[in-house]
DNA sequence: TTGTAGGCGTTATCAA
DNA sequence: TTGATAACGCCTACAA
């Protein structure tokens, strides 16, 4: 900027070399004339040169570069995904753009634009508000992996040869989690839904069905806090108690531990009063009071997985295929003393 | 990749126009032809032209990016760190090339190289673990921004018109911390430490001094966790009871809330036996059990600060000055009933 | 109002 | 072993 940085040609002239010869000697291309090598890496250091990468992936096609679109880097989960996802990808020498969208289905077209403008070699995507057919046509010819995608439509086909998708597995979560709470006597389970995401969509219908199964149809049915964020728990209590339920299955940890705080507000007591189940198994859940019953979510390895899958599907044009398993951890907030 | 994007020259051809004509018509240069400016904005979108930002950037030597370097996305601090400056930064329309490094020097000096080729027109850094002259260095024309940076060579001198920094100023936030504990009757007052970053080292000093100016300074005396992370808080416990302290100032709050929860392992009541205070007021903070006494960084804030330097950086080609004021926050963990 | 031409910094192809 | 030269996709004088 100030000083414009050092380029190729400049370099080449300091060590009175053609360009060419420069480009090849810093890549220690095949085995050069290794006196001149030396002599332009020497010069590249004291220079402070660093390739223009917009160069460079004009002429090779590539940039080197993968896109990371994430609900809110705030949440612990997204925050652990994006780390997996960033350390795997620079392990493989790729930089990440990262964009994260909260609720805003326009930061969410604008970010893929730029994916788009990057020219990004991949590009993952987590908590789309979007239809995964309108991600994909936008990203058209970059390898794109949906992360802890339970969108149905995704369940059934494979859009395209370059399209993967790392499924959470919510369902049998879930079921783990009611047939944890029926086993342990809970009877009247209530399920608390987040923000209007696929996920929660699932989770929600995952917990109904689990219930009619289990003969428990006729429970104190679903409350709709409508975000997973604890800022809004307290509103929730009243709307709660008066449906007098036994259990809470929340969507998330988020809301379960903030609803923990709440309840806690109220009086009222968990376990004793009142058992609450979270989803993910974030950082927290394991050092709540009461620690929090969850269903972990391997969060850096779905990171690390994304980034496996989108190098894979540049090196062999094909997509591979992915599924990790949700597990039960059972904690003191879902076991009756 | 698959398909080749379509370029300029493509779309030019498809409507029989020079490529410059699309070029000023996309960008909807003065009033052009507004019949042809049509012709041009239907077909970029029918085909779906993205403009490569490559390309772009290499003319106009700017790249719109910017680049950001966090020590780890898992921490709800940083998270929201990365949350305030990614959302400014989209909303300036530039991109935020993300780098999360741990505790790894490498890692990071991987990262700023990374910064470097692709040309971001600003860098935020936070929790470097190198000295601040030597990020300066492999940077160098480029208006970087320190966050959160208490180191102390930072504090004395401006070291360039485009090198900013923002501090959180740790001093004051520590001050009140022990102020409000000496004020309440605490005596036996310990620290217990954090990594290895300047930060833990202000923070340190400041308690001993503060202890010391309220003649507390033959107290418990300080305890050192190493990390900041709640995993291995249970194998301190020992060890700080051991000291018989009445209050604990914890280097963050993660440390702190761990700590809540191996106490309350080992069966010691906060704050009725020990008070416990954290920094940096994370979410959780506020609704652990008992809620937890802190000091409030506004994280968000210091992000989106970040980015305005760094966009006044690029047009006035002076960096602006920033300070940020922690703010006490009393809750239970620190108020004996 | 529109087109032509040159160049941004790099790599790759083809000669020397 | 090295050096010209031609792209890569876009923007911007300058010309028409």
């Amino acid at each position: 900027m100030s000083t414009a940085r050092v380029t190729l040609l400049d370099l080449a002239q300091i060590v009175g070399a053609s360009p060419s010869t420069v480009s090849r000697a810093l890549r220690s291309d095949p085995q050069f004339s290794l006196v001149t090598r030396l002599r332009v890496l020497r010069a590249a250091e004291s220079h402070g040169y660093v390739p223009n990468s917009a160069a460079r992936s004009l002429v090779v096609k590539a940039s080197r570069t993968f896109g990371l679109l994430i609900p809110d880097l705030t949440d612990p989960l997204h925050g652990q995904v994006a780390t997996g996802f960033e350390h795997e990808a620079a392990m493989a020498g790729y930089s990440v753009i990262i964009a994260s969208i909260l609720e805003d289905p326009a930061r969410e077209r604008m970010a893929l634009q730029l994916f788009a403008g990057h020219r990004a070699d991949g590009i993952a995507v987590m908590g789309s508000l979007q239809e995964p057919d309108e991600v994909v046509a936008t990203l058209k010819p970059s390898p794109l992996v949906f992360v802890a995608a339970e969108h149905p439509r995704l369940a059934r086909r494979h859009v395209d040869v370059l399209v993967g998708a790392i499924r959470a597995d919510d369902v049998r979560g879930m079921e783990a989690v009611v047939d944890h709470l029926v086993q342990n006597g809970y009877r009247r389970i209530a399920y608390v839904g987040g923000p209007r995401r696929a996920s929660n969509l699932v989770r929600r219908a995952t917990v109904r069905r689990a219930l009619a199964a289990s003969g428990l149809g006729d429970g104190p049915g679903e409350i709709t806090a409508g975000v997973s964020r604890w800022r809004s728990a307290s509103a929730l209590v009243d709307k709660i108690l008066n449906k007098r339920p036994d259990a809470l299955i929340c969507y998330d940890d988020k809301l379960a531990l903030g609803l923990l705080d709440a309840l806690r507000s109220a009086g009222v007591n968990v376990p004793g009063d009142l058992a609450v189940v979270g989803f993910d198994d974030i950082v927290y859940a394991a050092i709540s009071h009461p620690r929090l019953t969850t269903v972990a979510q391997p969060a850096e390895e779905m990171g690390r997985r994304a980034v496996q899958m989108l190098l894979g599907a540049i090196e062999t044009r094909t997509m591979p295929a992915s599924e990790t398993l949700p597990r039960l951890v059972v904690r003191e907030s879902s076991i009756r003393s």
